[in-house]
DNA sequence: GGTTGACCTAAAGTTAGCTTTAGGTATTAT
DNA sequence: ATAATACCTAAAGCTAACTTTAGGTCAACC
């Protein structure tokens, strides 16, 4: 029993990517299996496990030629395991110092919506002008670094 | 007493960007009160607030051209707090999302690292290709919505 | 007085990740 | 039979956010 393969187009559906993202996917070399009808794309379950890990790296900030990279560890087989960990584990740091910063950010962010809460309730900025006498400096560092360790 | 001001190169170590993206953020508007000395900029503590400001928006998504409407928005006063009010509200709905779904992605990659684990352990994929029959997909649809609502 | 270093401008160049264009094939619907 | 639809390629074009280049001013040091 052969495998569903699916058209380009319903890839572009199901992953809500455009049709010409999937052909420059193709392009750079991350569907390095996929097999053709006559010309044709047939994308199966194997391009499918490789899109959803091309989404997951490239949520996680790599670049498609290193995305690339890591499809050619897995074509060259057992001996590259050490290497694909390696990747996962960078990435998992990256996105841990990410979400850390992006804490700090949402801090931030928190502040400014009191303040203009505050602005907009005295109808102008006064009275904030007067809390914050050297300007947000030393507030900001502090609520930066609320949330963290 | 007059504030202190800083010259483009203090202020690009200071901040540790580079001169030429200071000029740049110069050229798009960002900091429409600079005063200069005989051509030469002077950043004063206005013009750190607003690379502060930059940052975090920055951080948050905002392209350029948004952060010189905020900056202009300033401009106007009192009369504009709303706006920047909501702004600050958006961004922050923003960075509360893509927190969720860097949450995701990091399940994702604690689940590839596991994975390898075993690989590198085993030597090779076959036990984690029959607990997975039917490849990744309903796994990771389940690592995906971990630690969601 | 010459050279070094920090500043200036305007404009062209760079990069990643697509997207669009131009031109073509093959199947399906009317 | 013709027109719409879905696919194909190669190559040019796009965008944001910078960076680099080329050419110039000015003050300070040797």
């Amino acid at each position: 029993m052969s495998q569903p393969t699916y058209t380009i187009g319903q890839i572009a559906d199901k992953f809500n990517l455009s049709i010409s993202t999937l052909r420059y996917y193709d392009k750079e070399g991350l569907f390095p299996n996929m097999k053709r009808q006559s010309g044709i794309r047939r994308f199966s379950k194997n391009e499918i496990e490789t899109l959803r890990l091309i989404e997951c790296l490239k949520a996680s900030g790599l670049e498609i030629k290193d995305i690339k990279q890591f499809i050619d560890w897995t074509l060259k087989g057992p001996s590259t395991y050490e290497q694909r960990k390696q990747l996962f584990e960078t990435r998992k740091k990256i996105i841990e110092k990410e979400m850390e910063r992006l804490q700090k950010i949402h801090n931030v962010l928190e502040f400014k919506c009191w303040y203009y809460d505050t602005a907009i309730k005295d109808g102008n900025e006064d009275r904030l002008q007067q809390m914050l006498p050297d300007g947000l400096p030393i507030t900001i560092q502090e609520l930066y670094n609320k949330g963290h360790k």
